[in-house]
DNA sequence: TTTTAGCACTCTCCTGTTGAGAGTGCTAAA
DNA sequence: TTTAGCACTCTCAACAGGAGAGTGCTAAAA
């Protein structure tokens, strides 16, 4: 499938004006709202042709065209003209984000809201985690009677917490020093210093050390963690959402973490730092999108830390913009991680 | 306004009638359907005092009865019956808990996740926090350079974590020491043991004693933290957000924190735990919550901590039904809470 | 005094019709 | 290859009519 440059055109300038209406362009409207130097006949060939190779659709008979998600695909592969945040935009959001306190949870929350903001759609945003999680420092906590508060610092910052039951009650004091032994520990982590740990232990410490173990290569494979949705709201002022019944499928999404987990993963995986994947319409595969597009990126540290950010909006979105947006947050946040949480 | 007891068995028929089927109620179709002894007519009668007390009203003129917001206030307040959950019910809920991880976010959003499936319906839960923050352990690690990691534990296992920049890089060992000190410090946390303590440190570690200070004197003051929601594209099945503006509105509500927040000091501050707020149409307060109920109650121990939990649906909303299961969701919370969390 | 049957009236909602408007595809001429 | 012209199609908004549901009122029955 070869296109002329008068079709590149055309294709563009439809999808540009449905993206603005939500209406089936015509011909005769695209030649005057454009001052088009041919004639509606033209068009009308050109449109008959885009039709044929399956980038335009008409609702019916008599209506104009709009795109389909295969128009929307060509355009955003091959038409888009990477356009650039516009400079006070882009001071804006740099701004807040070094106004706003050195919190990584704000940063996010930031994120999220500044994205939701620009695009005028839904956003999500996840915690940067690493590859593989590296313990790095570990904290006990007595409560009450067997109940113990386990904390647990990761490379990075990153923070899990997690009760555990002891088989008996240990007094803080013993409970510190464990933690200590293991922090050490942890930081080289081989497999000979646990077995020297094991044996320098008593049966008590023993059996600590074996839960601690246990939980925490439980949460060595938890996967991310907390997203961090914004804008929801937004989609539902787009027409193609006033039926509520499309509107709540696309919600739904949103709000079913293991869906959105599953997409994330297995989009970001073959995304490096800095690219941009966009999902046009579920791509076949997500029929609970089939409505959506979602513009997805990664950002932080290959070597050590990485998180995704995404805005999910109708297909019918403004894609340059949006990309536009999602790369240049990425990258502040990029910088933000790197500049702080790298050790 | 003094209900005659059929009266109150008409206002109770026509709520229960129009839960169900969303629509205005008409005499006729009463009687023929509850099998009423006494005719149409009466029940006109009767229908007419309600509207004149202003429990019930009109969409049009020759339409069947609606409840108004004072309609259903007078039903929650004198009619409702209190009704327990099924125990098969009471039991699944219990299992699930039980079940999960013995960790407070897994109970949070368990418990969100239940609200919004037992009620089909929004469903808002705070994180337990003490009136006032207990500070009882501290830890500060060194990330790069001047930037360390917070970390401090409130009495309860409620962790905040922040970053802080240091006038100079300080060891890892060095840090521990101070955090150390501070932690003995802060169980006590006596006026007079801090500056015995500045006394003891040098001028880097008062710098950074009062940088701590400061930091803990923000969190302390800092209100309630993340908020769990779930089931928000449930209230969007409901009829009355087939409209997708009100459905906006409402959805706003629960993204926009800051009125969460707002909504649920100012709601929860007269509420014992136990007890139950039952906010009908936004009880001419909330402007957003107009077409919204909002069903609230408060968990935890009242000499330590407490959180809320609510429920947010339609006024349209099986009262007697959410009204037990937030009671009991938040029995099994405060249960819980106090099971583990007290010291 | 209370309840009920009957009736006229009102209002919504569904259905069918009609005409305007927008857009198309095709054909023949430029 | 492009364009003017034209017949045709389809949607949409407006309007009218009729069925249905529900009401309020009145007068008779309990």
């Amino acid at each position: 499938m070869r296109l002329t440059d008068r079709q590149k055109l055309i294709l563009t300038l439809i999808i540009h004006e449905h993206i603005q209406t939500a209406q089936p362009v015509g011909s005769k409207m695209l030649v005057s709202k454009y001052n088009l130097a041919m004639s509606s006949a033209t068009i009308r060939n050109e449109m008959a042709a885009l039709t044929d190779y399956n980038l335009l659709r008409q609702p019916h008979t008599s209506a104009g065209r709009v795109p389909t998600e295969e128009g929307y695909r060509y355009f955003v592969g091959n038409l888009i003209h990477k356009s650039t945040l516009p400079t006070t935009t882009r001071r804006t959001i740099t701004h807040q984000f070094y106004q706003s306190r050195q919190d990584i949870e704000q940063w996010l929350k930031l994120a999220a809201s500044v994205l939701a903001n620009q695009s005028q759609a839904a956003s999500l945003v996840t915690a940067p985690h690493a590859e593989k999680a590296i313990f790095k420092h570990l904290e006990l906590i007595a409560t009450r009677g067997r109940q113990v508060l386990m904390v647990l610092v990761l490379m990075g910052g990153e923070i899990r917490q997690q009760f555990i039951t002891l088989p008996e009650p240990v007094p803080q004091e013993r409970l510190s020093e464990i933690a200590t032994q293991f922090s050490n520990l942890c930081v080289r982590s081989d497999a000979e210093g646990i077995s020297r740990l094991r044996a320098y232990f008593d049966a008590l410490g023993q059996d600590i050390m074996d839960i601690l173990l246990a939980e925490m290569a439980l949460i060595e494979e938890s996967a991310t963690g907390q997203i961090y949705l914004d804008g929801m709201s937004n989609v539902l002022s787009e027409p193609e959402f006033a039926e509520s019944d499309e509107a709540r499928q696309a919600l739904h999404i949103l709000e079913e973490r293991s869906l959105l987990e599953n997409l994330l993963s297995s989009t970001m995986g073959n995304t490096d730092v800095g690219g941009i994947q966009v999902l046009i319409g579920g791509e076949g595969t997500w029929e609970e999108l089939r409505q959506c597009s979602v513009v997805l990126a990664r950002y932080g540290d290959p070597n050590s830390m990485t998180g995704s950010i995404g805005v999910l909006g109708p297909i019918r979105m403004p894609y340059d913009r949006t990309i536009s947006t999602v790369q240049f947050v990425a990258n502040v946040l990029s910088d933000l991680v790197s500049e702080t949480l790298a050790v």
